[in-house]
Parts: C-alpha cells; structure tokens; sequence
DNA sequence: ATACATACC
DNA sequence: GACTGGTATGTAT
C-alpha cells in the first residue's frame, strides 16, 4: 500500500510562518539514565562507530577507494586518541538510546497489535495529518538553491592555478575544505589534517584565509542579487532566491534564468555554482545536489513529482537529519523518505505525533516556500571560543578566557547589541564539552563584565572539579537587545 | 532558568 | 600524538 490516500489538490499559498531554511528536525528521544559501560578498546569496532568515524560527510560518491576501506583506515589512524575516546563514549550513548527507544517499540507494538482497533485509529490520524500537509502544499513558486562548488578550494585555485588537478585540503589543524581530487581518497571537510594526510599522503594543505572567502561571497551574492534582491543568504557559500517575479517580469523561463545566473557567475568571478529549483527550499537544496558540479536541476512543480522525488531519497540527504537522527530512523527500519509514509503508525506509536509530522513533510516533500533575508533583529547570541593546547593551569585559564570575553564585547560592540544572559563554554582534555550560564539582572556588553561573570563561573567549576584540563574556553551572550 | 544535544557550513 | 569555530534550536529538568 504505497500509494496515498492524499488529495492532490494544493493552492492555497503556505500561510506558514516558518523561516525560509529547512530547519526543522524530528526531535530525538530522551536520554537514558543508564550507567556506562566500561572500556572496551580492545573490542571488534561497532558498525556504527567505524561510520562515525568516518566523519558527518562520509558517503558522498567517486570514491577511489571503498567507503568501508576508507572508515577502516580512519578509524586506524585515530584509535586511541583522545577524541577518538570521545567519539566511541559518543557513539554508545546513542547506541543505548537506540536500544531503549526499541525497547519500548516492543513493548508498543504488543499494546497495539499491527491491525487491532488502535493500530487502525492511529493510522486513520495519520492519514488525516498527511490530507491537513497536502493542503498546504505550494507549488507556486520557483525556489532556487545555490551552492558554490567547492567554494573555498575554487577560491584557493584562482590564487594559485599550480592547484589544479591535484589533492588538495584547506585548513590547518582541521581541514575546512577538501578538493574533489583530495575527496577520492576520503578526504573531507571537518577532518583533521593528519587524518587527512594517511588517506591521501601526497596531499597538499593551504592555510585558510577567510577573508579571501569573504570577498568572493560578496562578488557571487551581488549577482544572485540580481535576479532576487531578497535573497535569504544561508552561508558564505549558499543562498535561497525566489525567481518568480524575475522570470514574470523578464518573460523568461526559469531554466533559462538559472542557466544565465549560471554563466554571470562563471564568467565575473571564474566559480561555479550548482542550483537546485523546486516548488520549496527543503526540494530546492536537496536539489542543488544532484548535478553538482557545475549542474542545475529543477523539479516539476506538480505533487506527484515532489513525492516521487522524495520516495527513494535517504532520510539523511534531508537537511536537519544528521548522523544520531539517521541512526533513529534506521532503527525504526526508516532508510529512505519512502519508508516513512509504510512505517507511520510505528512512528506515531514511538516518536509521537510532532515528530510524525515532520517526518511525512519529507514524506510528501512539503516544506516552506518562504525566502525572505535574516533579519538584522533576529540575531540569538554572539560567542567566540577557541582551542590551544590543553591546560590546567588556573592563571593560564583566565587568560585564555579574557581573551573570548574581550573579543566578545568588540563583537557586541561592532554590532550593537547588549545581552542579558552570559554562557561559559569549556572543552575538557578529554574532548567532553560543557557550558554554564548565569542571567543577569540587566543588560551587558562591556569586556569587563564578560570577563567577571565568566570568571566566577570558571572558579567555581574549578573548584568542585580540581585540576580540571581544559582544551577550549569561550563566552557568549545571549538573550539580546538590539541598540542600533 | 540552566544544561546539554543535535545540526549546519 | 594529532580532530575547528559560530550560531540556532530542541529537549529535559
């Protein structure tokens, strides 16, 4: 029974207030209280672990070597690590919860016999969400997803041309970028360099140099201006655009329009860009993918076509549904956004009706249509945090921390802004991250200030863990006012 | 109000 | 031996 029951009616324009990025994630199930299980290093390497190391990008294709082959060496280089450590703590706890989560499926599904009276009402719910979902679809607009090809290595070769054709990562410590001759090997972004360097050893590592990214941005982002001026920028190398009007206005087809956004891009600052164009922006950056690089793909603007686009797509390829999420789901026996619409009332019965929701909106392919720019006042909090070697000494500490706060105030100082509530966040030697915050009575800003309550927090800490050895410190403030 | 987890680039 | 930095958001308590 795959087909569905939806009507395939639409119009009514998404009265959604939703922001103009897929964001929205099917919530994860409560942590479990249970003990940890003691080391086991010495053990065969859970299936899960070995893909975790392999890192969040891992999976992509044109690989030189095998997928598995590339984990295994990964995983090789990094174990015994302290962040490897980590990683495997990381990964149990989510293997509990997995375990506890289908724990209670069983004991669900026997309170609920598959066909039973109940099993029927939820179903019948269910299909009732889906109806309410399809009824908001909108499929009147042309949404665009542009994402710049391998934007920081394109920027990187334009500087030195020598870079062509070779492997390559930009980065030091960790690599931000790899290029797609360094990506045969495994190599990707958020790798550390030496893990980088055992997959590839004669790749070539360039520093980073953000300002560089900076300038190109604003060069690509003023010519995709041109063809939305209210363009919601998503990151220095992505942005969502409405084309509607464009294409209305200039009585041009929106293929044509993207091919020309295309070449304008090609031409004044020699990058290229892939777009994905779809009824919505969660199709339209799952799009963006698909003939990259240097590609452009839409999606018909019908229902039928955005369901079957999203039947045999992994759930990991939705944007919002990472690695511990896609874990979940496989649990349930959830792999590819087809799946989801078999397995519903399973879903409702462990998950619950929130998370159902969103999970048939990546069903269905139902998402906002909405790209409008982030506002200026919706800005959350400003932080900085950084990384040195790691450390117990307290003196060393609250120099390291000074140096967040200060440079936190010049950025609430440049920005102008003044926040109420005030958040130390520390990385221990062992990788395990941690936060306090306090809020304050009135509103701050100052380096001084940042500094104090920080300090107090970092002392007490200190205190009741000591010798505590920390590898990263940073403030942020948050809950804040603008005073522009 | 606080702490922490997840996700994205 | 070695694995970033900045921001948003969801959940639990």
């Amino acid at each position: 029974m795959e087909s569905l029951s939806v009507d395939e009616q639409q119009a009514a324009s998404s009265s959604s207030t939703s922001p103009s990025a897929p964001d929205t994630r099917p919530t994860s199930i409560s942590p479990q209280k249970r003990r940890r299980v003691e080391d086991s290093t010495n053990a065969a390497p859970h299936a899960s672990l070995l893909k975790r190391m392999g890192g969040p990008s891992a999976g992509k294709a044109g690989l030189a070597l095998d997928q598995a082959e590339i984990n295994r060496r990964i995983y090789e280089a990094s174990k015994g690590s302290k962040y490897f450590e980590n990683e495997r703590r990381n990964d149990e706890r989510i293997t509990r919860k997995v375990e506890a989560m289908l724990a209670r499926m069983d004991e669900r599904l026997r309170a609920v016999p598959e066909g039973g009276p109940e099993w029927l009402a939820i179903e019948k719910k269910a299909d009732a969400l889906a109806s309410k979902l399809e009824s908001t679809r909108d499929l009147s607009r042309h949404i665009v997803h542009c994402d710049m090809d391998q934007f920081y290595g394109a920027v990187e070769l334009k500087r030195d041309p020598s870079l062509k054709g070779k492997a390559f990562g930009v980065g030091k410590g960790v690599l931000v970028t790899a290029s797609y001759e360094a990506r045969a090997y495994g190599c990707r972004s958020g790798m550390a360099t030496y893990i980088a360097e055992a997959l590839c050893p004669h790749l070539i590592t360039v520093p980073n140099d953000m300002q560089a990214y900076v300038a190109a941005s604003q060069d690509v982002m003023s010519i995709f201006r041109r063809f939305d001026s209210n363009l919601a920028q998503a990151s220095l190398d992505e942005a969502y655009l409405d084309v509607t009007d464009h294409c209305r206005i200039n009585g041009v087809g929106v293929d044509d329009t993207i091919a020309e956004l295309r070449r304008q891009v090609r031409e004044e600052t020699g990058l290229t860009v892939s777009v994905g164009v779809a009824p919505n922006t969660m199709l339209a950056k799952i799009g963006s993918d698909k003939n990259k690089p240097d590609g452009q793909f839409r999606l018909e603007a019908t229902a039928s076509d955005c369901i079957d686009f999203m039947h045999a797509l992994p759930v990991r390829k939705v944007p919002g549904v990472g690695r511990v999420t896609e874990r979940i789901l496989q649990a349930l026996g959830v792999e590819t956004c087809g799946d989801i619409w078999r397995l519903r009332v399973r879903i409702a019965l462990v998950l619950g009706d929130g998370d159902l929701e969103w999970l048939l909106r990546y069903n269905l392919g139902i998402a906002s249509s909405i790209v409008e720019p982030g506002k200026r006042e919706e800005r959350k909090s400003v932080g900085r945090e950084h990384t040195f070697q790691p450390t117990n000494d307290p003196e060393r500490l609250l120099e390291l921390l000074r140096e967040s706060a200060d440079r936190v105030a010049e950025d609430l100082k440049k920005l102008d802004f003044v926040g109420k509530r005030v958040t130390l966040t520390c990385k221990a030697a062992d990788f395990q991250r941690f936060t306090r915050d306090q809020t304050q009575t009135g509103y701050v800003s100052q380096a001084d200030d940042i500094f104090r309550i920080t300090r107090t927090l970092l002392e007490h800490e200190l205190k009741i863990q000591p010798g505590l050895s920390l590898r990263l410190i940073g403030a942020r403030v948050s809950t804040l006012k603008d005073v522009r």
